[in-house]
DNA sequence: CGGGGCGGTCGAATCGATTCGATCGAATCG
DNA sequence: CGATTCGATCGAATCGATTCGACCGCCCCG
């Protein structure tokens, strides 16, 4: 402690923290003591103690970090995010959930300070880590479906957002229309899925996505579940439903994802198909993907202004607000993979 | 506090840190009344106050977060690095640090307890923010060049490394070799470089690649520097090398970055040269590139294994170890994009 | 039967700030 | 010239644990 400066502690954080009424004299003295004595300034955590706030906001992943952040969309949601926390002086505490474990997380977050917690991702239902923060009583917010009443949701209506793909290739004249899903539990494997896999689903966005396509295209719809979210899973997903017998080949892949979609575009074309003339292919977010030869049919949301929706949040009610649940809005983006069916 | 279960502080405190001796019935008690009081655990802040240890690694990433996450290289180092924090029970605290104002990031750790300091990809010279951990006493790790003393470092010959590739295509038979950099200083932008402008750099291990590329290729090689890491960037510094008079056009390009190298080829192919019969193309990193349909010849280096590799140097580091630098191996990968130059 | 050792519990000091109320001198005002 | 106010500074309580040394029975062994 600088008082070496011969002033008392409580003058010295007076002067660094820059609130009480100082003399310039002062202040150079204990900032010159303060140089003298090589104090790097008042020790956070006393300070945070202290003052009942550290300056950090947890945000939850779901599984390995790398594999989280594959996903453009994720990666543009939490740039979004640190701005709006940047701008309140909060930093980012990453915390991986896995998902065949999920308790993990409670125990690294139970000795960790957190002023707020994000769920930047659509997180999974009943999740042990909500009962923990709540008891803390830390503020959270998050995306998806709002699903816990003690999470302050960024809300997108999955479903009507993708009856409008859905939608538009149907309107295009295609009647043989499959979709490609996004894993519904965790540990999902590819395979084919129906309505009743929705209901049993633990990541509601995928689930209301699934509803809003069959809502479209009917009960009867071929779907398939990919196993992530990756470009290979969606090609492996989308080859499963275009290699048969052109007779029963789908004409349209409906994508919950642009990164599947990406993934359809290439098994389509590994098979001989061109997009969109035999084949339409819609995605889910309006990700930039430099490296393919067209602009996808999608389902247009900014992952940045989402992110800054919920720093927003986050703020709010670091402030004591009284915070709702925000609506987000989404938009129809039609590229150059849609096109009417083939003719014959 | 749940001294209301008729035990002092001392006890209660011996039950939760599960360290000291206690009598069963005591520790029923004792989780039973704080079950009662819903008190989840010691508080985080008290506790590390006192142990004067946070958890917490703060991890420094230059530039907006989804930009450095781009580089599926340096996710896969940050998985690898999480993998062993986790290990320890150590949480990641995500620090931007804008290359325009790095002092930024300063304020923003000033006020952050963190046990020690990561800075995965290779840092700036002349950091500001390592002068504020070193006066605060974090230790700090980083990879790349060995720049400051008081960083310890996984250590990679960038010199070595680059002239892997690039001796492999001159061993081709090469003599047009051209060189396609990553960004040699914050604010880069498409432009030629030459042995000079490595020395003004402020990204070294850049600058190391650079060098070593010179050193096999000879100093009269073309290079142009990528203003950022991306697909897109490595494109267009392709094209500025491609699009001239054949005569005159380089038969291999050796970048510094698989992604660049990907852009490269999709450079190539747009001005319709193949690849590798036409142009040999290397890149840097071995990153998975499923969209690519090549396999890079290029630098491997594994990302996980080196974010492991920072992950135990800063456990020691936290254990008080004197640790040293230590070097990180990489080796050549040939792949499909090389091949001995055209005929004539 | 008495002393040594041990398991269990508690008091009190400590970690390093923040902050409220008190104090004190000087300046202002009537 | 006395009373009031204001600005600057200081003391002490507080935030909520951890942990060391002390204390106290009880058991075991000589």
């Amino acid at each position: 402690m600088a008082d070496r400066a011969g002033v008392s502690t409580s003058t010295a954080s007076l002067v660094f923290s820059g609130r009480g009424p100082v003399a310039p004299a002062t202040a150079d003295r204990v900032r010159a003591a303060a140089r003298e004595l090589r104090f790097s300034g008042p020790d956070p955590l006393a300070s945070s103690l202290r003052r009942g706030r550290v300056g950090t906001v947890a945000v939850v992943v779901e599984g390995p970090l790398g594999m989280a952040f594959r996903d453009p969309f994720a990666l543009a949601v939490l740039d979004g995010l640190a701005e709006e926390l940047d701008a309140v002086g909060r930093t980012m505490l990453l915390v991986a959930q896995p998902p065949d474990d999920p308790g993990r997380a409670v125990g690294q977050l139970a000795t960790q300070a957190v002023d707020a917690a994000v769920f930047p991702l659509c997180g999974m239902r009943e999740n042990p880590l909500v009962d923990h923060l709540a008891a803390r009583g830390v503020p959270m917010v998050g995306s998806g479906a709002p699903l816990d009443p003690r999470v302050h949701h960024v809300r997108t209506d999955e479903a009507g957002a993708m009856a409008l793909t859905t939608q538009h290739v149907v309107g295009l004249g295609h009647n043989r229309v499959a979709h490609v899903a996004m894993h519904l539990s965790p540990g999902a494997t590819l395979r084919r899925v129906d309505r009743r896999d929705a209901a049993d689903a633990v990541y509601p966005d995928a689930a209301g996505r699934l509803l809003g396509f069959l809502e479209v295209a009917g009960p009867g719809a071929a779907v398939v579940q990919a196993p992530e979210l990756s470009v290979e899973a969606g090609e492996h997903a989308a080859r499963l439903l275009l290699d048969v017998p052109a007779v029963d080949r789908p004409t349209a892949l409906v994508a919950q994802a642009d990164l599947l979609a990406a993934g359809a575009v290439r098994a389509a074309e590994s098979l001989g198909l061109r997009v969109p003339d035999d084949l339409s292919v819609t995605g889910f977010d309006g990700v930039d993907l430099p490296w393919l030869d067209h602009t996808l049919t999608t389902v247009l949301q900014s992952g940045a202004a989402k992110g800054r929706a919920l720093g927003r949040l986050v703020r709010r009610s670091l402030e004591g607000e009284q915070v709702d649940d925000e609506p987000f809005p989404v938009s129809l983006r039609v590229g150059t993979t849609t096109a009417p069916p083939p003719q014959g």
